[in-house]
DNA sequence: CGATCAATTACCCATTTGGGGTATTTCGGT
DNA sequence: ACCGAAATACCCCAAATGGGTAATTGATCG
């Protein structure tokens, strides 16, 4: 079942890159490439109606760039994985592909083992991110400044973003609104907000809770 | 530079892993172990004082949590790398380890080779996560119910979330107040909410924006 | 061609919110 | 012993919000 071979589509303006991506493919036991496209105009209809295992879509395209490329073709097949393959590694060409549906994200400079392995990952249910773009991606995560809030406030600030309002607030929290309302005047102050939209914006963006 | 040795750190409670983990570090070259604790309690003052390269962290310690106890490093260790050994890799685990500071996040059953790849990758600034995990970490940037908002309410929506009231976002949409009303009583109506915060953390949470 | 829906405008009214104050208690740090 | 931060509580009042109802226009879909 693991000897199943994998059926890659290749979308690579560069004739030269693609070709050589191709022969990878292709001469390597177990992955064939029978799909390969210039452009995401030119893949997506072909993709659509006899989709492959799995995609490797180039950033860089002429036309429409392989981000609006991946965020089109998971519309219409959401279940088909597309791995992006460029040479920028800078962070928001990762986050704008994975948000539009990007499973993997892999420099041009992988050494053919490693990318054999990557589509592998991606074809068994994994995630082919390298070293340094899952460091990103996970530092995204993670909180860097300490919270301004004291924890009453933050725990105010959690019932906020839960839609209370200060009697509910108030009731769970066993105090009087006017203390509520005195509480989130505070964390209004703190964060720089004036209504309870922008505290939860914050409060979201910042992990606060 | 590259052969600098690696000082790695263990915290484990099964007596039998921490050996071999100690015997696979310590018998490779360019990595060396000469930390190891079976519990955060004894390890954190120890890794504190005396910062290793790395930390390799398990999660079902007895007492306190390896994912407090990378939450209670970190706070003291910013710039400590923690990687997380666990036998489950339950979504819950796997988010909370991150969020609390986790660098990686390693099964148990990784083979020595890829360990020790593991730790080379998060010495060298990356993050080592299996392709499974990744694809859970990456899978929560993507939406994956389509939006049930019109182009009008989701556009609204977005000004709703950067604070502005039914009059700014009339002026900018040369709409009138009442119109903004109405949309804003359509997108309460379609995400199931009552009041601004919720409609700002569902916009958020579903990525409706 | 009728049905339906998105977008638009309008009004009433009770409740909630936000901004301005002031004040007491408690607790940790200097 | 004193100060400041945190938590508690209260006042007034203007503005914003949320729920209800209703009507018009245009586009799209059977």
């Amino acid at each position: 079942m693991s000897e199943q071979t994998i059926k890659v589509a290749i979308v690579e303006d560069d004739r030269e890159i693609l070709q050589s991506l191709v022969a990878i493919i292709d001469g390597s036991p177990g992955f064939v490439c029978r799909q390969y496209y210039s452009s995401c105009e030119a893949a997506l209809d072909a993709l659509c109606s006899a989709p492959p295992n799995l995609v490797l879509m180039d950033i860089g395209l002429p036309g429409m760039s392989g981000i609006e490329g991946v965020r089109r073709l998971k519309e219409r097949q959401p279940t088909l994985d597309c791995v992006m393959l460029t040479i920028q590694d800078d962070d928001d060409s990762v986050f704008q592909s994975i948000c539009a549906g990007a499973t993997g994200y892999l420099m041009k400079n992988t050494p053919p083992s490693q990318l054999l392995q990557a589509i592998e990952d991606v074809y068994k249910g994994g995630s082919s991110i390298s070293a340094a773009i899952a460091r990103k991606v996970i530092g995204s995560f993670q909180q860097t400044a300490p919270s301004p809030l004291s924890t009453r406030e933050a725990e105010i600030l959690g019932l906020l973003c839960d839609g209370d309002n200060y009697r509910m607030i108030a009731e769970k929290l066993f105090v009087s609104g006017n203390t509520v309302r005195a509480h989130i005047k505070n964390i209004y102050k703190k964060l720089h907000v004036n209504s309870r939209a922008q505290a939860v914006r914050v409060a979201l963006r910042d992990r606060l809770v």
